[in-house]
RNA sequence: GGGCCGCUAGCUCAGCUGGUAGAGCAACGCCCUUUUAAGGCGUGGGUCACUGGUUCGAACCCAGUGCGGCUCACCA
């Protein structure tokens, strides 16, 4: 880069003594080919993320960067953003060489609020309410508890995504009374606690007010209130369910538990983390990160990690919502069934976190695993586009891998034509692969990618892209004369078909209709109608090509 | 009310630590005696929301205005 603007610059010396213009280098010259030279070539958002934790947190032997949802429901692809964006932050760090510990917080201690929909036994689950949602029986499968339900259905998937964090349960961790000390802390800085959150608050927290929770030990459930502290371990709160008071020590109690806000700048200063996003829910002026800040500086005398915001995620060409209040949830599952894993990774790493994006199940999926190819080409070199954009496409190739890059560029295969492939032989998935030469790592990625579009043209495409060849079984056509000399004109270019190349068919499909005097357009109609049933198609003669001469031959003879 | 984000071609958006405004689709045109939902090639099209400022130079940085969206002020 540099080398190059000096190079330009020399050149316009060069021709503005050549033409005896010194005007020529005016100032704006000089700026143009200096102030580059300066300029830092521009990186991945994940990339100037890792360059910016290091800056800020110094040299560490080793970083720590978290990530946490509540298990409280049916994990989505929106909570999905919050991993992905630490994962490829983590990515960027290690990339530097630098040693990450990647931890994943399950806040499975949380108060089960309110029974989902769709859920079974909601009768059953009605009763749980106001317990830790680790406390409550799993309905729909057989973990041991409904979060852990929804951790494990999770932590199952992601590892197909290259996502392998360590994961913390918050609920063991309290419940072995882990946060004891954190816990205590809190208590002793109850004061300074209540003036920080009232800052933002619109009603004042009261004056008998105390930075934790406490899970009765008779009922489980959080209709509790604290009467004192005795300065030392010993906490005693009255259960308003029974009416029973009890003191408990909070280094041997299950039941205690810090407040959402207090909580997480105790775990930041606990485990040292140096990196954490969150929604925008929680980055607001007075929302949780703005107190949790405050909070870990004065409460637990650490700094707040770097951070960033992240946005929503909307689901496009899909019925139902995002949210797991409508019941029909989309997560990762749900959207690996339609996009291979590496482009699920390429839709979040070539996004900046901070602008909603939609994932989508309607026809722009052909475009995305285009732009993906696209990508994939300007990496291996193959497609050749400007050297910024050349960086800038290779690092999100990289990022978006769920391991290490192919060697040698993989098989394209376009999605498009996959799902005429699979469509041609019944989403015989070993069939179509069959057709290829393929060495292991690509056949894995082309299986998926066939399973893929299998899947989405059998839920999610339009009619107009679904059809399947006619066989022994399906009515026979009505047809007249005519159009039955134009079909057997066609067989007999189908016969010598290895003759033929797709434009010299096509040329012989005109042929054959303007020789039987029949309009082209109803030409292509009888031939769909009998190779497919339906009146359009793809391209007449590529599709031939795809189907196959046997194929073909096979069905006209039906009606010749 | 506070905060955050967005406003770029007809549409969807890219362009992001300042250096001659881009892609896809749409439109229009041309091509093969030739297009059916996927052909090839080409063309047109933008006061980068607005007003100031900084700068040799601003879509980009700063201040403000307008419009749209989200979020906090309960809980997590």
């Amino acid at each position: 880069m540099k080398r190059f603007a000096g190079l330009s610059l020399l050149m316009d010396l060069v021709s503005a003594l050549g033409s005896g213009e010194s005007s020529v280098i005016d100032k704006s010259t000089i700026y143009k080919y200096n102030l580059p030279i300066m300029k830092k070539q521009n990186t991945h958002w994940a990339d100037s993320t890792a360059e910016k934790i290091t800056r800020q947190k110094g040299e560490k032997e080793q970083y720590v960067c978290a990530s946490g949802i509540t298990p409280s429901g049916t994990v989505h692809i929106g909570n999905f953003r919050e991993i992905i964006s630490v994962e490829l932050v983590v990515r960027a760090l290690r990339d530097m060489g630098k040693d990450v510990r990647f931890i994943y917080s399950w806040d499975d201690y949380d108060v089960f609020r309110k029974v989902p929909k769709n859920m079974p036994q909601a009768e059953l689950l009605e009763t749980y309410l106001r317990k830790p949602i680790t406390l409550v029986p799993d309905t729909r499968y057989s973990y041991s508890s409904y979060a852990e339900a929804n951790e494990k259905e999770l932590e199952q998937i992601l590892p197909q995504v290259g996502v392998e964090p360590e994961y913390i349960y918050q609920a063991q961790r309290y419940r072995s009374a882990y946060y004891a000390e954190g816990i205590r802390t809190a208590l002793e800085h109850r004061d300074r606690i209540r003036e920080i959150l009232d800052e933002h608050r619109t009603t004042p927290l009261p004056e008998d007010w105390w930075p934790v929770s406490v899970f009765s030990s008779f009922t489980d459930r959080d209709n509790t209130t604290v009467l004192d502290w005795d300065g030392q371990w010993g906490l005693t709160y009255r259960c308003e369910d029974t009416g029973r008071e009890e003191t408990v020590d909070l280094r041997d109690c299950a039941v205690a538990k810090l407040p959402w806000r207090v909580d997480w700048p105790m775990r930041w200063s606990h485990e040292g983390v140096d990196f954490e996003p969150a929604g925008k829910d929680h980055h607001s002026e007075g929302g949780s990160f703005d107190t949790a800040r405050r909070l870990v500086k004065e409460v637990y005398g650490a700094e707040a990690p770097v951070t960033f915001q992240y946005d929503f995620v909307r689901i496009k060409g899909r019925g139902g919502k995002i949210s797991s209040s409508s019941g029909e949830v989309v997560g990762l599952p749900e959207v690996l069934e339609i996009y291979q894993p590496e482009i699920v990774r390429f839709l979040f790493a070539g996004t900046r976190p901070n602008s909603e994006f939609a994932i989508s199940f309607d026809l722009d999926v052909l475009k995305i695993y285009e732009d993906y190819d696209k990508c994939e080409r300007i990496y291996f070199g193959v497609q050749e586009v400007g050297e910024k954009k050349r960086a800038k496409e290779s690092r999100i190739y990289e990022l978006s891998q769920v391991h290490d890059v192919p060697k040698t560029m993989p098989l394209q295969v376009p999605f498009r034509h996959l799902c005429n492939l699979l469509q041609i032989h019944s989403g015989d998935v070993d069939a179509v692969l069959g057709q290829y030469e393929l060495n292991r790592e690509q056949k894995e990625r082309l299986g998926q990618r066939a399973r893929c579009a299998w899947n989405w043209i059998t839920r999610y495409s339009p009619e107009d892209f679904r059809f399947h060849l006619q066989g022994q079984d399906d009515p026979r056509v009505e047809l007249d004369e005519k159009q039955r000399s134009v079909l057997r004109a066609l067989k007999v270019e189908v016969e010598k078909l290895v003759e033929h190349d797709e434009e010299s068919l096509g040329t012989a499909i005109y042929d054959i209709a303007r020789d039987a005097e029949i309009e082209p357009k109803e030409l292509f109609s009888t031939v769909y109608r009998i190779l497919i049933g339906k009146e359009k198609g793809p391209r007449l003669a590529g599709f031939i090509f795809t189907v196959g001469r046997e194929k073909v031959l096979r069905i006209l003879e039906r009606y010749v």
